[in-house]
RNA sequence: GCGGGCGUGGCGGAAUGGCAGACGCGCCGGACUUAGGAUCCGGUGGGGCAACCCGUGGGAGUUCAAGUCUCCCCGCCCGCACCA
């Protein structure tokens, strides 16, 4: 065989193999236990990067380990293809054509992977910009609409103005877009919307069924839905026929209620000023909040602004008259856009009570001190003994909540209330590149759905991709002009395209069986792979698209088309890659580039490296050495096998009979390695412990190798070259099946089983202990591995050295550790 | 502000409450060599000639024993952010 390890010929010449073998082809049943490995599929951005690099690997060595222990395992990629950087390109270069620069993207992502040697079955990739893809897409928005799940509303919604469509909030980070960070506007527009919330209670109780679920994504969707219980009242307006209705999760203070404030948006805020000498004042504060963009509206530490409106309303429980303001602290879209003051318990009430001199009322009493609204200097939120409430004087802040609560109810004047800060998911997009929503409206007729044998609605090609603020298909009229499906009539088709984060929610359902194309998925293949057990991704979608999954999973589930209610059993968030501590990016130049390193030094190397640096959940930081090191290392790993390739097979696969000396103790680091690299990989996914055991193991085969013939045992020599490359080979699948190939081996390494350790072979017939003295590392001693804890001490205390230190000094307790250490304790 | 995570050699990182620093990088020394930035072997937390002592962000505590558990503090990172 080769001297040299050649990666380029090798890689190319597997990877050729293993394609003309369909090696990695998944049949759609089995009888052996299935595994559904999954990672999140890219959007094709062009090139891949390290992140897809390190995500990817981790997934194949998954698949390639659960594959050698038996599992049937799916492992399928695809691509999230629409989206708006394809679009952008289009308007900043003229003349390329959205699908055309995704399908390039396309092909060249997936060559990478290919190149990477990722154990995907590429029959069922699927890309969701395919019509026979977005078909089913619109297929699941018309099962929503029909389920009364799509609806239409106007409302004020996110406006990015540089990507030059709506968000979902989901997309605003720190009011901002979280593709472009420009600052968001709101708009009043008429938008799809997907009515997410009526999930909210599912979605927050079924975060306790997701047990493979990192505690920190779980806690995220937690605050997200932002789940709280209180009670919705009902305030009279003064001398005037309407009512304003507050959420608060405090309904024992509402006697401490000194005032009312609206949002400015508030729809009651123009009637009551109406006629009142406050009136253009007010409009001109509305008028003002209003022009801020989300990050100078909401940003915390703005200072709380509000006017007097000139009205009155009623307290329902003590009928005081407080005064109606407006504040630019209480936001229309939460709760009921309407707060009620509570300054001596609520901090951000406080702070504005003393800023415009409203009364503070102490009802809430914290036990063993005296609140003085006079002396406060913050509002106190805790406990306590409710006072100057009537007849629920004498209650604690609980009791108090649930009796106002029953008071509320049982005299009409509110009720017990939950709040959620998740809002409706917002589909629509003004943008071309993205699945029509299959929407018609008819004069006549209204919004008529298009019928499922219509589906699906193409995207036309021929668009001008100007960014005008509305959907690049309304400017072309053999797209918007049709016939109602109802009367027959002309008619005008929706505009607005998908969120992409729609067509990301099932895809992991069409692998199951992509070219279906009777139904979405064929429901008994759903039924056998579903769910996913491992899925494999970032942590940023910790939110949009693990909630949007879960969402549509239970929507699914609810159709009657899919038996499951979370599609993720367990989920790995891997965490960035990092190069001079900082995330790699082209504008801080800090960019390595796969292609580059896997030219270099080829991909077993790239992937090692990527595997090896880090656990995968953290941080990584790129090192160039590091990568030299791995590369080192696959060279002394070819190296070794080379030398001995020969006549390896000639040996019995294992070792027979009693082993002792050398050879015992290269058979039981063999089986060590074998029980740390499964449990490595299979328990906790420490990838990087597993490689270093693998590294030792190789570091202990050379040294094995120099021991003289007549004193190894060639048994135990092959025993240790062939675990070695089995081990390895989920981590560098070219390097491990070229030399499993070159020691005479015909099938594939990686159809091999993955071995079991013999628990024989690591036992020990002498163990050394430590012994402490006051807890000090002071001696070691070996004994025989069964020696009793009574037997340990004995033999430690006989240690000439241990009787010099505790000579003249009195022990006071020897504690035997059973094959580890003896503590003794002396005074 | 709230929630979560992290803090260990020169660096990436190992350590079911039981020998801190596995493995790799870097560095130092040696071997081979015309030469090597290839390869192989050895060394490598700090102090001390040594016995030993000191060391896991800082401080306290629990324990025979703490990087690991508890409390307080400091620093960095991430998420949410006036959510009533």
């Amino acid at each position: 065989m080769n001297e040299r390890y050649d990666f380029k010929e090798i890689e190319a010449k597997w990877q050729a193999r293993w394609a003309a073998e369909n090696l990695y082809k998944t049949p759609d049943f089995s009888d052996r236990p299935k595994y559904y490995c999954l990672e999140m599929f890219p959007y094709p951005s062009g090139k891949l990067h390290m992140g897809h690099v390190r995500n990817y690997s981790i997934g194949d060595v998954v698949a390639r380990f659960k594959t050698m222990q038996g599992y049937h395992v799916l492992h399928p990629m695809g691509w999230d293809a629409f989206g708006l950087p394809a679009e952008n390109a289009a308007i900043k270069h003229g003349n390329v054509h959205p699908a055309d620069w995704t399908m390039d993207n396309i092909r060249t992502m997936r060559a990478q992977l290919k190149q990477l040697g990722i154990s995907y079955d590429w029959d069922r990739e699927v890309a969701t910009c395919h019509p026979g893809y977005y078909k089913w897409t619109q297929w699941l928005f018309l099962q929503l609409y029909h389920k009364g799940l799509a609806y239409k509303k106007k409302a004020a919604v996110n406006w990015c103005p540089s990507c030059a469509t709506v968000l979902a909030n989901e997309q605003v980070k720190e009011g901002a877009c979280e593709r472009c960070k420009t600052p968001v506007e709101k708009r009043e527009l008429e938008q799809w919307f997907f009515k997410i919330t009526a999930y909210a209670e599912r979605l927050l109780k079924d975060l306790e069924l997701l047990k493979g679920w990192p505690e920190k994504v779980k806690i995220m969707q937690e605050n997200w839905i932002g789940r709280s219980e209180g009670a919705e009242i009902r305030f009279k307006v003064a001398d005037m026929d309407e009512e304003i209705v507050v959420f608060t999760t405090r309904p024992d203070t509402v006697f401490g209620v000194t005032y009312m404030v609206l949002a400015p948006e508030h729809p009651l805020v123009e009637k009551l000023v109406e006629g009142k000498p406050q009136s253009e004042a007010v409009r001109d504060f509305v008028r003002r909040v209003r022009n801020l963009n989300e990050i100078a509206r909401t940003a915390t530490d703005v200072e709380k602004e509000g006017l007097f409106t000139g009205a009155y309303c009623i307290n329902p429980l003590n009928g005081e008259r407080v005064p109606i303001l407006v504040a630019n602290y209480v936001l229309l879209e939460y709760g009921t856009g309407a707060v009620m003051g509570v300054p001596a318990h609520d901090q951000r009430d406080f702070e504005f009570a003393r800023k415009y001199n409203l009364p503070i009322r102490v009802v809430i009493q914290p036990p063993g001190e005296e609140l003085d609204p006079q002396t406060m200097t913050e509002a106190y939120a805790g406990d306590g003994v409710m006072v100057n409430s009537g007849q629920f004087n004498g209650l604690s802040k609980d009791e108090g909540i649930r009796a106002v609560i029953a008071y509320l109810e049982e005299k009409g004047l509110g009720r017990g209330q939950v709040n959620y800060r998740l809002r409706d998911w917002l589909i629509s997009r003004q943008r071309y590149w993205g699945a029509p929503i299959p929407i018609i409206y008819c004069d006549k007729c209204g919004i008529v759905p298009v019928p499922e044998e219509d589906l699906p609605v193409l995207l036309p090609r021929d668009v001008e991709f100007k960014p005008t603020g509305q959907s690049p298909l309304a400017d072309c009229p053999e797209f918007v002009n049709t016939t109602c499906p109802r009367c027959g009539g002309l008619a005008r088709r929706e505009t607005d395209t998908m969120d992409t984060f729609m067509c990301s929610s099932w895809y992991y359902y069409r692998y199951t069986s992509p070219r279906e194309d009777k139904h979405p998925w064929d429901r008994a293949r759903v039924d056998y792979w579903l769910p996913v057990d491992q899925y494999i991704g970032g942590v940023e979608h910790a939110i949009l698209h693990l909630l949007y999954s879960r969402f549509f999973t239970k929507v699914l589930y609810d159709l009657g088309l899919v038996g499951i209610q979370e599609p993720f059993t367990n989920l790995l968030t891997q965490g960035m890659v990092l190069k001079d501590g900082a995330k790699m990016s082209k504008s801080r130049g800090n960019v390595v580039s796969p292609e580059e390193i896997v030219a270099k030094y080829g991909a077993d190397t790239a992937r090692l490296f990527i595997l090896f640096a880090a656990p995968p959940e953290r941080d990584l930081e790129w090192s160039d050495q590091g990568v030299e090191g791995c590369y080192r290392f696959l060279n002394r790993v070819w190296r070794l096998v080379a030398s001995v390739a020969g006549g390896l097979l000639e040996a019995p696969p294992k070792p027979a009979g009693k082993l002792v000396g050398v050879n015992r103790q290269m058979h039981r680091l063999i089986h060590l390695t074998i029980k740390k690299v499964t449990e490595d990989i299979g328990n906790r996914f420490n990838f990087n412990t597993a490689v270093s055991a693998i590294m030792e193991l190789v570091n202990a085969l050379y040294q094995y190798k120099e021991v003289p013939e007549t004193d190894r045992d060639p048994a135990v020599l092959r025993e240790g070259i062939e675990h070695l490359l089995i081990l390895l080979a989920p981590f560098a699948p070219h390097i491990t099946e070229e030399l499993w190939e070159a020691t005479g081996h015909r099938e594939s390494i990686h159809k091999q089983p993955w071995p079991a350790y013999d628990p024989e072979a690591i036992v020990e017939d002498e163990i050394t202990i430590v012994v402490q003295i006051n807890g000090r590392v002071r001696e070691r001693v070996l004994v025989p591995a069964g020696i009793t804890p009574a037997q340990m001490q004995e033999v430690v205390l006989a240690q000439p050295r241990v009787q010099k230190l505790v000579e003249g000094k009195q022990i006071v307790k020897v504690i035997p550790v059973p094959g580890k250490l003896v503590n003794i304790v002396v005074k």
